[in-house]
DNA sequence: TTGTCACTTCACCACTTGGTGAAGTATTGT
DNA sequence: ACAATACTTCACCAAGTGGTGAAGTGACAA
C-alpha cells in the first residue's frame, strides 16, 4: 500500500501557492486591482497555458477569486488565506522577538 | 536547453519548507528549544531518513541550525527567515484591513 | 459568416519531492 | 574488543510540478 500521506491542510496549499515566484508576483500585481489573463501574462513573460495552470493553484488556496466577463476572466485578490498564514509566522516573529531580546540583554551585561 | 527557470529566492525555499506539514511541526517542536533527530523524529511517526531529508530543506532554508555533540546532532530554531515571508504577508494583512474596512464603511452607509 | 480574440484543454516532457529499505559511519557503553 | 546507538548515505520509486506546442471553445467584430 502506498504510504498515505495526510490530506493537505489549507496552510500547506497556501504556502505551497507562495512558494512560486510566478504566482506571487500574481498576487502583488494583483494588489494594484482586479486583473485579466492576459494582462497578468503579459509582465511576467508567462505563457497563457502556464498562467492558467498558476490561477488555478492560487484558486485552490483561495487566494485569488474569478469572473468571466465576456471572453475575458477578471482575476481578483481574496487575502484572507493569507491572513492564516501570516498568523502563524507571527508566532515565530514573536519567538525571534525574544532571542533578540534575550541576546541583547546578554551582550549588554557581557560588553 | 531546457527552459531556464529563474534560481529559487530566499522567499521561495522559505515557503517552499513551510508547505510541508511535517516540517512545520518540526518548526513548532523546535520553539519549545533544541532537540535530536530522533527527539524530532518520533512523535512525528517519521522516519530517520525522512527526517534527514526535510531537516536539509529546512537548513537550506537558513530556519533551522544544527550542531553535532557526539553522536547526537541538535536542531534548533534560527527564525530569521520567517521574519521575511511575515513581511511579505503582513503587507497583504493590511491590504486586508483595508478592503474590510471599506466594507464596514459601505456597510455603515448602505443598511 | 467568417475571422479574430481570449482564453482553456490536451498530451506530453524534464525535473523535483517525499518516501522507502538496506547498507555505511562514527561515537559510545559493556 | 564487541555491540549497540544515532544517525547518514545510497539506490530506487511513485506522484507531483511547471513548462511546452497544438488543438479546441465560446464571445465579439467586420
Amino acid at each position: 500500500m502506498s504510504p498515505a500521506r495526510p490530506a493537505p491542510t489549507g496552510l500547506d496549499v497556501v504556502f505551497a501557492a507562495l512558494a512560486d515566484p510566478t504566482r506571487r508576483a500574481v498576487v502583488e500585481r494583483l494588489r494594484l486591482g482586479p486583473a485579466t489573463m492576459t494582462e497578468l501574462a503579459t509582465p511576467l513573460a508567462a505563457s497563457l497555458p502556464a498562467l492558467t495552470k498558476h490561477l488555478a493553484v492560487l484558486q485552490q488556496a483561495g487566494l485569488v477569486a474569478t469572473a468571466k466577463k465576456g471572453r475575458q476572466r477578471y482575476c481578483m485578490l481574496t487575502a484572507a488565506p493569507l491572513r492564516d498564514a501570516a498568523a502563524w509566522l507571527a508566532e515565530y516573529g514573536a519567538y525571534w522577538d525574544e532571542r533578540l531580546d534575550a541576546l541583547t540583554a546578554y551582550l549588554k551585561e557581557n560588553p
